[in-house]
RNA sequence: GGAGGGAUGACAGAGCGGCCGAAUGUACCGGUCUUGAAAACCGGCGUGGGCUUGCCCACCGUGGGUUCAAAUCCCACUCCCUCCGCCA
């Protein structure tokens, strides 16, 4: 949620910013105006509320004093008093909720970093990375073998099986097996051990109350990606994040705490309503995939050094896993809701021939903290709203896919990268 | 799923419907004392919001209700504990 005091302070500043992501600016006016009215209606509804309280006070003294005239004069007077309160309360909330409304729906500010653009095709490319690069080496120019889509060679060694996961949960759910569940198992623990260092692990449920999902910023704009388990009220995560940024929800955190860095190996879970049929083949776009995530709660000044150290994780991780890969500073049409800027990071796929997400690092500035109400004492006593940071190290689906193809080798086996060895018994090679 | 008990400030723990935003203890902060520390003593010590910055309002698990007045009474829900049932 955006501050309304500096709504109040500054709308111009925010109009501005708002007008980037393509807010109108009436919308924004629209929330000024509610916040004069609330605030006017406010100061009628209390000072009524101050009379009543002030009557109730002086019929008790009455009543202590045996004088039952006077506190039947009082309690008559202070009854009429309660019912113009009431009504007065009333139109506070109802202005209220409409605020609140209008304002849970208006995304974050984008931050000065944050390129304009339309969608996605407007993001720009910050820089590349592939092995041996610094050494000189080319852009990999990748052979006929490793031209073979994920899902041919899945289906070929038995690794991954799309039928059978449309069998179980219907189309773009996954189904792994033999050494390709493995090699997702290895995945997220190659990743939880690098990060065990600076993050805490965490195992956090893969259902979250809707206000949980309010949280991040997920409700109540999203509803329409997200499965909803409606009998319980829960909703099923699309992210670790959900759970992570509402792990000390409401809570007044010590200073001295941060950066508290979490990580978390989650499934994660999205309708992709309004995907169907497009760049869905294979694992490009699944319903549900495990994802480890890494999380910040840090102060303003934290921030910065809190998101490239996600980052550089993330890269890192690529990096031993010997995969190509692209960073991409989001512009404001890509940018997600809650985000004031995010860097994504895609890996190459040559059997698809095309970048695929498997990160996005993103600082929500107190956004995320303003709606989950997270705060810090600072040094000289007072509280303060704390920043939230967070970013995929790795979401895996991806990742397995472009594994897969790179390593494919001539002779139709995958040769994974010595760093998987471990998890393989010494020999990282599916056949 | 059934029966019972509970939920109050950082923690522990009081609180006959009316000077209760809340006793007391611990912790914490400041001071006195001390070479220093401890102990003792003194003082301070919740979070939001509004405006005329001095006051007002809200918050005692959550949401309703009764009342002139609710931490206190009533209803529903959530969570925790104990016991029974079921169960990976």
């Amino acid at each position: 949620m955006i501050d309304l005091v500096q709504l109040r302070r500054e709308p111009d500043v925010v109009k501005a910013a708002l007008a980037r992501r393509g807010v109108s600016v009436a919308e924004v006016e629209k929330a000024v105006a509610l916040d004069i009215e609330h605030r006017q209606l406010l100061q009628e509804a209390e000072r009524l509320r101050a009379e009543v309280k002030e009557l109730s006070r002086k019929v008790g003294e009455a009543r202590r004093n045996k004088d039952g005239a006077t506190a039947d004069e009082l309690t008559a007077t202070s009854r009429a008093l309660g019912d113009d309160e009431r009504v007065a309360s009333e139109a506070t909330d109802l202005v209220a909720s409409r605020l609140r409304e209008l304002l849970l729906m208006m995304p974050n500010l984008p931050d000065d970093r944050v390129p304009d653009g339309a969608d996605e095709s407007d993001n720009v490319e910050l820089r590349r990375w592939w092995p041996g690069m610094d050494d000189g080496a080319p852009f990999p120019s990748f052979g006929d073998h490793q031209r073979v889509p994920h899902w041919e060679i899945g289906r070929e060694l038995g690794i991954l099986d799309m039928e059978s996961g449309a069998k179980l949960a219907g189309s773009m759910f996954a189904l792994y097996r033999g050494a390709g569940a493995r090699l997702l198992r290895a995945l997220s623990s190659l990743s939880l051990n690098r990060q065990s260092d600076a993050y805490e692990e965490i195992r956090p449920p893969s259902l979250a109350l809707t206000e949980t999902m309010m949280s991040t910023g997920h409700l109540p704009k999203s509803a329409d990606d997200m499965y909803a388990v409606e009998r319980d009220g829960l909703w099923a995560i699309p992210t670790g994040e959900v759970p992570l940024t509402s792990l000390r929800r409401g809570e007044i955190l010590d200073e001295s705490e941060l950066p508290l860095r979490l990580t978390a190996q989650t499934n994660c879970f999205r309708r992709e309503a309004g995907a169907a049929g497009k760049d869905t083949r294979g694992l490009l776009r699944v319903h549900e995939f495990e994802k480890v995530e890494l999380f910040a709660y840090c102060t303003p000044e934290q921030a910065d050094d809190a998101h490239a150290d996600i980052l550089r994780r993330a890269e890192e991780l690529l990096q031993e896993l010997g995969l190509p890969y692209r960073l991409l500073n989001l512009c404001t049409g890509d940018l997600g809701t809650a985000s004031a800027y995010t860097i994504d990071l895609e890996v190459f796929s040559p059997g698809v021939d095309r970048w695929l997400e498997v990160s996005s690092v993103s600082w929500f500035r107190d956004f995320q903290a303003r709606r989950a109400n997270v705060r810090y004492r600072t040094s000289d006593g007072s509280t303060a709203l704390v920043h939230t940071v967070n970013g995929s190290a790795l979401g895996w689906a991806r990742v397995w896919a472009a594994l897969v193809e790179t390593y494919h080798q001539e002779d139709g086996s995958v040769r994974l990268p010595d760093v998987l060895a471990s998890y393989f018994g010494g020999d990282a090679t599916i056949r």
